[in-house]
DNA sequence: CCCAATAACTCGCTAGACGATATATCTTGT
DNA sequence: ACAAGATATATCGTCTAGCGAGTTATTGGG
């Protein structure tokens, strides 16, 4: 691989934990919340990357905890992880002006509130 | 899939030929170049790619040149790629500013040029 | 003359997202 | 009381897509 290039997936659960720890089904409903509904994370999806991430060292198990008779496994982001989503969370965004900048002079029609709400200063 | 999901090393190829049509190895180079360095596109990721977005819809093929006997395919962006990108584009920057707000929330130690330079106002 | 750069393309491998499925408990509606 | 849906975990087979490596060809520089 190139450096890194986590998915779009994958940058989202970092996301979701960085706050506090969260356990599998929590990290799906977080997930969903904060990309406004757009990225239903798959429990196929969840729990693989979960396992992966562990074993990279981005995220570590925390404690379990059984709520009304049902288990939950909470995940905590570990410092390496919070570094890693920083370092993306920073290309990403060079990437999008990039794409936008380019757009713009262009002139395509913009279709999203691109030119509307604050995006960047 | 969610909704589209498309991957940074497509989004890039989408950026680069946002100004000009360009053949395989120019794509090739402009994707290093906007990204510093940091993506280098394989072409193996690269024809599987243009085959795939042209069956999209996203880009088309434009002519075909013959540049110091050496053959350039050229490819063009479609208006609809033009718009996907423009929506991929405002995805990755709210994503991103996410990610960002909540780490300097958490306040973890930033490593790259996040307080440095200016990112975001 | 050979090697690096430019230029196209193919193929097998593998990582990772997804859909489906299984299991279990608690809540809510009828 | 019973069914259905939300909560919660986990596994498995499939399919997509990126990557490494290899093929072919031309041009230019050391």
């Amino acid at each position: 691989m190139n450096t890194s290039t986590r998915t779009e997936q994958v940058f989202l659960i970092l996301t979701a934990l960085v706050d506090r720890p969260r356990h599998g089904y929590g990290i799906v409903q977080e997930v969903a919340r904060l990309s406004d509904g757009q990225m239903k994370l798959k429990v196929g999806t969840l729990y693989g990357a979960l396992d992966r991430l562990t074993g990279e060292g981005l995220l570590a198990p925390d404690r379990d905890e059984i709520e009304g008779g049902r288990l939950r496994r909470y995940y905590r982001l570990t410092e390496q992880g919070a570094a890693a989503l920083a370092e993306d969370a920073e290309r990403l965004a060079s990437h999008a002006a990039l794409a936008t900048r380019r757009l713009r002079e262009r002139g395509i029609p913009l279709p999203g509130k691109l030119g509307t709400a604050g995006g960047a200063a």
